[in-house]
RNA sequence: GCCCGGAUGGCGGAAUUGGUAGACGCAGCAGACUCAAAAUCUGCCGUUCGCAAGGAUGUGCAGGUUCGAUUCCUGUUCCGGGCACCA
């Protein structure tokens, strides 16, 4: 009887539904364990290949799991809110909810053909009301939360409100450096933003709020947004390229809007330390630290000095400049503030360099250098940070005012240049050239003088970034190693007043909202310029019907459109105390605040009164094993990292770290093929005297295209064949090489032949009507044209499918081969991101239609590592395929005519039920040993292949016994469920191999008495001989330098070292 | 530019702790079965010299440590992911 995997696969799959198989109780004697996939984007394109790799690997180990006795809980669900479906809308005019239900229709149907294990009724979608409620309600707890510095924890705002009452903010400062709302009610904070308990109850409301915000974990500031104007709405990063829209391609500018924040920097610590706490990768763990950017150093005020007013003379004694100010100058009001981790390097500062943005700018600016600097600033304004940070060629301007070394009053010109970003630090660096690369190259570029404070170890060529040398030039701090010389001149700024020791990070706040429609939106309401939460027996505050989704007049969301929405609420709550009405918030959230939080609503999904029920979070507690690409480093898993800690702090869950192990897949990559359409040739034709006029006069041929060659009989002409027979397509071979391909008389032959042909079409074709006749070809150009890879076999194209591709696009494609004949076509090939637009996705649904789910899930867990990138071939699957078919037959008889499989018989049953060799044995418990470490340490593809020679064996033994083939069977169901579960049945069971318990390995089977040892001499080796493995370390000597053909290689030579590892090798040193 | 990862036969990959490089599979070659094909089975299969036995060489590149390096160290090239509004 013949493996038939389709009947197999489907009666299975209707089983385990119809019985509920996958059903996951929050109640069980067993220990609990969650094995979880990130979160899907349910695309318009579908799944490929390349999406079900993780959801196989965390399928296996649930399954795996699920045999080993724990309580898998195993979820499944949809990100449903996104850019994409909203762009369509806009496109299509098709709404978003629409467009989404459909793509999750399709996702599903996609992922129930290979066969997980999802207990789809705890599935969630963030785009549901029932779900959002809760990112909403969440949302509200970090609204009314702040972080106590003190008690490094998240805690009630009310207790906040208290404590100011009674003793002001003497000992909670504002959290950030600068307001980000202007405060304009009746408190101007000049010294140190504090206040007392007195001071806080004379604040109007108003101000009471707008400080309150400044402390709130969810606030609202102002942020910098891709604006394009043309567009009249706000563009994320990728929809700009190059500093114009991907659309239409309209210019893009920086521009301040009033944004959503959460303050996720309050917890920056506390994400550092729980990374010791979880089981991530190195890699994963430095990405996130390298993200928060942990730093310590100094902030340092620097006296400015206008340019105008300085003279400053410069005297050089050796090596040493000797600097000396002549002019009696007059400070500007506001002073420069640096953030530098090497304070040390103070005397080495030879110039400053300020954002563009930066505040200061305006006041500081002197006359003379205002154009220039304008003209800058207009430049960096239409460049994204990624491309300011990434350029290599240097730019800037001096600004004309100078800064002062507190230290030696030495003057320091003011510069501005694109690679000091606003955001970070205060926006502003000191140089020091000589130990930094970039101010290096930009002194360099700049002319600006270099000051050496490291004598001998700055060549003037480099800089050179050391820590560990003795400084010199550097006044107080001669003779001092430089990384002792930090504290001591960070003490130094402390006593002047005019620096402080300072922790700076390079994350930021995240920016929690966005201009847009598809998303979820705020439970705030806005009354008098005041954001009060809108109350919860509001929620879920849902999404209005919309019939466009252009953005509101100031760039706002769409739903600023519509006022019917933003004033729905009457009730006394939401009337300001001015009168007239609050205005709900108009931005929605970011598509991470619902994939911030899912794993704890797949605890609970049904809970109408909570987010989760305590209980079901308590019970299932942590991830215990979480599966998703690196992509996500540092966004997701580091946002919801901070909302689960804020959770925790809240008091709503017993655990602050959401996952305790995580796996990261590598990407499948596509397998691009190309074809190769000849573009332009310059070639020369034979043609008539007459045909070539009458082309000129009829304007066939273009000015400049042509020329007359050797008295008036030949023409050289380019672009002329591609325009009456534009699909010409040369085989690799020839595209690739194209200078050969040009001589080839073949290949000129062959153009010539299609013009005929061409002709013998079109007799009427005046164009080929006259002589037409190529001679040489000097040069022609070919542009490569992706093609899709499901009409590529390997490499050779499958010609009638692409004449049929595309709506015939090509039908009358004329296809060169490697011969230059009407043979193979073989295509070009580049491997790179798996994408609809390359043509080159595999749709998982037709690989499990041609070989079933579980060849399909073996295959790609075959492929190789989990965790690493590779490029999908489809080739490869055969093997598996067979694999299966092979232990098939170690149950049942290859049948020449099969009966149907319905007829499953005992007469061609081959299994049985005799007892099993040790030899047997003994290969049954190597594959437990290595399936299960395998299984274990997500090795799955070198599990895959301990099964294949696990089978192998097997049928080399001819062993069909059950005693061997029950336990490979309960190892292999978590791999391939369909077929395990039926050979299960097919041996007598009743029950679902789901349930059965996993084989137990036992070592005695595979115990050894002796080893082929591999002996080298002298590293090399050179032949192997078997030694008992108890054999004492003279024993082996002895049969060692016995051996023949040691001997012949040791000579005579003495043997100067024995180096015996025991049960690996043996390595003779002469 | 910055951060993280990767590179091994014609191809995907294996070698778990520094100890026989190339397991397993694909492709290829030769053969068996068959009228034939499919399916299946057997053998060969890094490169190179050699009839063979056997030798040399070989894990991106250049060095280093070691009795021994795909594995550790230094430098370097290329490729992939991320860089804060794609998800």
């Amino acid at each position: 009887m013949e493996y038939n995997f389709r009947d197999i696969e489907q009666k299975w799959q209707q089983n385990w539904i119809e019985n509920k198989v996958y059903k996951v109780a929050n109640v069980s004697p067993k220990p609990k364990y969650y094995v979880l996939d990130m979160f899907p984007y349910p695309s318009g394109a579908g799944l490929h290949v390349g999406h079900p790799l993780g959801y196989i690997a965390s399928d296996i180990y649930a399954r795996f799991k699920r045999l080993k006795g724990f309580n898998v809980l195993h979820p499944m669900g949809y990100d449903a809110f996104g850019l994409p479906a909203e762009q369509y809308a806009i496109e299509h005019g098709i709404h978003p909810a629409v467009s989404t239900e459909n793509n999750i229709n399709n996702f599903r149907k996609q992922l129930d053909k290979i066969g997980f294990c999802y207990d789809w009724d705890r599935e969630v979608k963030t785009c549901d009301p029932k779900y959002y409620k809760w990112t909403q309600w969440i949302f509200l707890q970090l609204f009314n939360a702040y972080f106590n510095r003190k008690t490094q924890k998240a805690e009630s705002i009310t207790q906040l409100i208290k404590t100011f009452e009674k003793e002001g903010n003497i000992n909670h400062e504002i959290p950030n450096t600068g307001f980000q709302l202007p405060v304009t009610g009746n408190w101007k904070p000049e010294t140190g933003n504090t206040f007392t308990a007195d001071e806080w109850k004379t604040f109007d409301a108003f101000t009471q709020q707008s400080i309150l915000m400044e402390y709130r974990l969810a606030y609202c500031g102002y942020g910098e947004v891709n604006w394009c104007e043309a567009l009249g709405t706000v563009l994320a990063n990728d929809e700009v390229v190059n500093g114009v829209s991907e659309r239409g391609g309209h210019p893009v500018v920086k521009k301040k809007l009033r944004q959503w924040y959460l303050r996720i920097t309050e917890y920056a610590d506390r994400l550092l330390q729980g990374l010791q706490t979880v089981d991530f990768s190195d890699a994963m763990k430095e990405m996130q630290t390298n993200w928060i950017g942990k730093s310590t150093g100094a902030e340092i005020e620097f006296k400015i000095v206008l340019g105008e007013e300085h003279e400053v003379t410069e005297e050089k004694k050796g090596p040493i400049i000797h600097t000396s100010v002549s002019i009696a100058v007059t400070y500007a009001e506001e002073t420069l503030k640096v953030y530098t981790t090497r304070p040390d390097t103070i005397f080495g500062v030879d110039f400053m360099v300020v954002a563009p943005e930066h505040d200061l700018i305006d006041h500081i600016t002197t006359a003379e250098q205002k154009q220039t600097v304008d003209e800058y600033i207009a430049y960096v304004k239409s460049r994204s940070d990624r491309e300011r940070q990434a350029e290599k060629k240097i730019t800037g301007a001096f600004t004309g005012a100078y800064a002062v070394n507190p230290f030696n009053g030495k003057q320091i010109p003011i510069w501005i240049s694109e690679y000091v970003l606003a955001g970070y630090g205060t926006g502003a660096i000191m140089a020091v050239p000589c130990g930094d690369e970039r101010d290096f190259k930009f002194a360099k570029h700049f002319n600006i003088p270099i000051t050496n404070i490291i004598g001998k170890h700055f060549n003037g060529e480099e800089a050179n970034a050391t820590k560990e040398v003795p400084l010199e030039n550097s006044d107080f701090l001669n003779g001092i190693i430089m990384k002792d010389a930090i504290e001591i001149v960070v003490n130094k700024l402390v006593e002047m007043g005019i620096g402080k020791k300072k922790v700076n990070y390079k994350m930021r706040d995240a920016a929690f909202s966005r201009q847009r429609y598809w998303g979820e939106p705020f439970p705030i309401v806005w009354k008098d310029g005041v954001a009060y939460p809108v109350p919860e027996d509001k929620l879920p505050l849902e999404l209005p019907e919309v019939k466009t989704y252009s953005p509101g007049p100031e760039g706002e969301g769409p739903l600023a459109n519509i006022p019917d929405w933003i004033y729905q609420f009457q009730d006394a709550d939401f009337i300001p105390p001015s009168g007239g009405k609050g205005a709900l918030e108009t931005n929605t959230m970011p598509g991470y605040a619902g994939s911030s939080w899912y794993f704890l609503r797949y605890m609970d999904n049904e809970n109408e009164n909570e987010f989760a029920g305590k209980q079901a979070t308590d019970y299932w507690n942590q991830v215990d094993v979480y599966i998703g690409g690196t992509e996500h480093a540092v966004g997701h898993l580091l946002y919801s990292r901070m909302w689960t800690k804020a959770l925790y702090d809240l008091g709503y869950i017993s655990f602050d770290e959401p996952f305790k192990k995580l796996v990261n897949q590598g990407m499948i990559q596509g397998s691009s093929r190309f074809v190769y359409r000849l573009g332009n040739i310059s070639y020369q034709i034979k043609c008539d005297k007459e045909a070539a006029f009458e082309y000129y006069n009829k304007n066939i041929l273009i000015e400049n295209e042509w020329q007359i060659i050797e008295k008036e009989l030949l023409f050289q002409f380019t672009s002329f064949l591609s325009r009456i027979i534009p699909n010409i397509f040369l085989s690799k071979r020839h595209a690739t090489n194209l200078d050969a391909t040009a001589k080839s008389g073949l290949f000129i032959d062959q153009l010539n032949i299609i013009t005929k042909n061409e002709l013998e079409k079109n007799p009427n074709n005046f164009i080929l009507s006259s002589k037409v006749e190529f001679d040489i070809i000097n040069s022609l150009t070919i542009n490569p044209l992706r093609v899709d890879v499901n009409i590529v076999d390997g490499f050779e194209l499958d010609k009638e499918a692409f004449k049929k591709w595309r709506n015939g696009e090509f039908k009358d494609a004329i296809l060169l081969g490697e011969a230059l004949f009407n043979e193979a076509y073989i295509c070009g090939d580049e491997i790179e991101k798996m994408s609809k637009s390359k043509f080159n996705t595999v749709d998982p649904s037709d690989l499990v239609e041609k070989y079933g789910a579980d060849t399909f899930r073996m295959y790609e867990m075959f492929l190789g590592p989990v965790e690493q990138s590779k490029p999908w071939d489809t080739k490869g699957i055969e093997g598996v395929h067979r694999f299966l078919k092979k232990l098939w037959r170690l149950f049942y008889k290859e049948g020449s005519s099969a009966p149907s499989p319905s007829e499953r018989a005992g007469g061609e049953a081959v299994w049985n039920q005799e007892k099993a060799t040790d030899a047997e044995l003994k290969i049954l418990h190597k594959a437990i040993k290595k399936i299960e470490e395998d299984t274990e340490r997500f090795s799955y593809n070198t599990a895959v292949s301990a099964f294949m020679v696990c089978v192998n064996e097997l049928a080399d033994a001819k062993c069909n016994k059950r005693e061997v083939l029950e336990p490979l069977l309960i190892m292999l169901a978590p791999y391939a469920p369909h077929i395990s579960e039926e050979l299960w049945h097919a041996l007598g069971n009743s029950n679902s191999i789901l349930d059965a318990a996993y084989p137990t390995f036992n070592a005695q089977y595979l115990v050894e008495s002796a080893k082929e040892y591999p002996v080298s001499i002298n590293g090399k080796l050179r032949t192997n001989i078997n030694i008992a493995l108890d054999a004492s370390q003279e024993q082996v000597e002895q049969i060692v330098l016995a051996n023949d053909v040691v001997k012949k290689w040791v000579e005579d030579k003495p043997v100067k070292k024995f180096i015996f590892v025991k049960n690996k090798m043996i390595n003779v040193v002469v």
